[in-house]
DNA sequence: CAGTGGTCTAGACCACTGA
DNA sequence: CAGTGGTCTAGACCACTGA
């Protein structure tokens, strides 16, 4: 049994998907959607909400309730586990550790992401480099910093061939993230430990975390072009 | 003046962020929450229940409501619309033309996003592929199939210096949308287009649009490595 | 089986803003 | 200035689920 706010909002939603109710059109003010329904305000009120929420409607007072125009903006990126991806494809996943440096971290050599107009980390941190693989196969190659000062007791800690990336996941869990996509081509060290063409197309992921105002880790990952990809998403679930 | 149930929210957001909440940590339940801020349930409710949506708290019943753990899944990621970043940056915009043509679009050749697993645009449709230029230099390399079942209008409508995208956000606004985001070299053609070297690394956006149930458009922009990036964030926003 | 959240009511006063 | 949404109250009954 659905709740019947649950119920107006998906009556609405699929109005608008079907195109009865097109871009720039008003929605039914609440007090007709209550006589319609014959419930209170506090209940239509909130599956409307629910909808403005989602920037399927926008709300505007003595107007009313309109139809947004959907932009490009706000989709949803599916960010996945790797190693969870991995097996999820029946493959087997292990990381591989290359290197592993504790270190001032003030060169800006040791940041992975300073394409970022943020801080980088500073105090004493922990430098790893990696490969991802699937099946005895390199798909991703990864340089990250975590910070010490936040995760001292990550110094303990082995990555091989659990990654830095799920150590931190089950130890630290952050409450903000940022996330820069683009390409570019592999270098020399990065071709050798992939198996591939020095200058071949890679994607690139660089990621901070942070734990409120603490920065935790800050991380370069680099997949091999056109063997790995993102998704995202803007609108209801599609099959 | 901020509303009572978004201070609440803002509160115990902040406790969160500042570690005094640590993931996994209880909530106080809401008829303590209730007494704290003297005001009545649905209030309190509200500003949870936001919490709730937005990933950063879980709720479960008889138990109580927990700090969650966050993942890595379901970042906001920002698709700028092109001309709007261009002119933002104080640079002019362009879209320049460079193949049209009005097909049945059966062919595979002429599906841009082949890699979804969805089904391809059916029936007659447009073919526009051109150039996205900033100050008179190209960045991206589009080519996009337009539905003429969905958008029979855009069979009259010139994209020069509009793009094909601009013209359709205009006139026939979607309501879902999927994009796959990925790397790879740039072929012969691409690379003419992009006064680039044939094989240098690009980003590859992959986007299709509905209305409905109906396929409006299926794009594929290439943009030039290391000269484009996308971001996306979770948690709350970082100056 | 008792504690917790999920939902809903029938009001109320107010803030904003477009006609 | 009137119509609309924003917010809030003080209750109520119920569904779920962990102790």
């Amino acid at each position: 049994m659905t709740s019947l706010h649950e119920r107006i909002r998906s009556d609405i939603e699929n109005r608008i998907m079907g195109g009865d109710l097109a871009p720039g059109d008003r929605l039914p003010i609440e007090a007709k959607l209550m006589e319609q329904y014959g419930c209170s305000r506090m209940t239509v009120n909130k599956a409307i909400s629910a909808l403005a929420a989602t920037g399927l409607v926008e709300r505007r007072r003595k107007a009313g309730s309109f139809v947004a125009r959907p932009q490009a903006h706000a989709m949803v990126l599916d960010i996945p586990d790797l190693a969870e991806e991995v097996r999820g494809r029946d493959q087997e996943y292990r990381f591989r550790l290359i290197h592993r440096e504790t270190a001032p971290a003030e060169a800006s050599d040791l940041q992975p992401t300073h394409q970022f107009g943020i801080a980088p980390i500073t105090g004493p941190s922990l430098l790893t480099i990696g490969v991802h693989m699937a099946d005895g196969r390199p798909f991703a190659y990864e340089r990250r910093v975590v910070s010490l000062t936040a995760v001292p007791e990550i110094e303990d800690a082995a990555f091989d061939p659990e990654s830095p990336g799920s150590w931190l996941l089950q130890h630290v869990p952050w409450t903000e993230a940022e996330t820069n996509i683009s390409a570019t081509g592999a270098n020399e060290r990065e071709a050798r430990s992939l198996k591939i063409t020095p200058g071949a197309p890679c994607l690139v992921l660089a990621r901070r975390t942070w734990r409120g105002e603490e920065h935790i880790t800050a991380v370069r990952q680099l997949f091999i072009g056109e063997s790995y990809s993102l998704d995202a998403r803007f609108g209801s679930a599609r099959k």
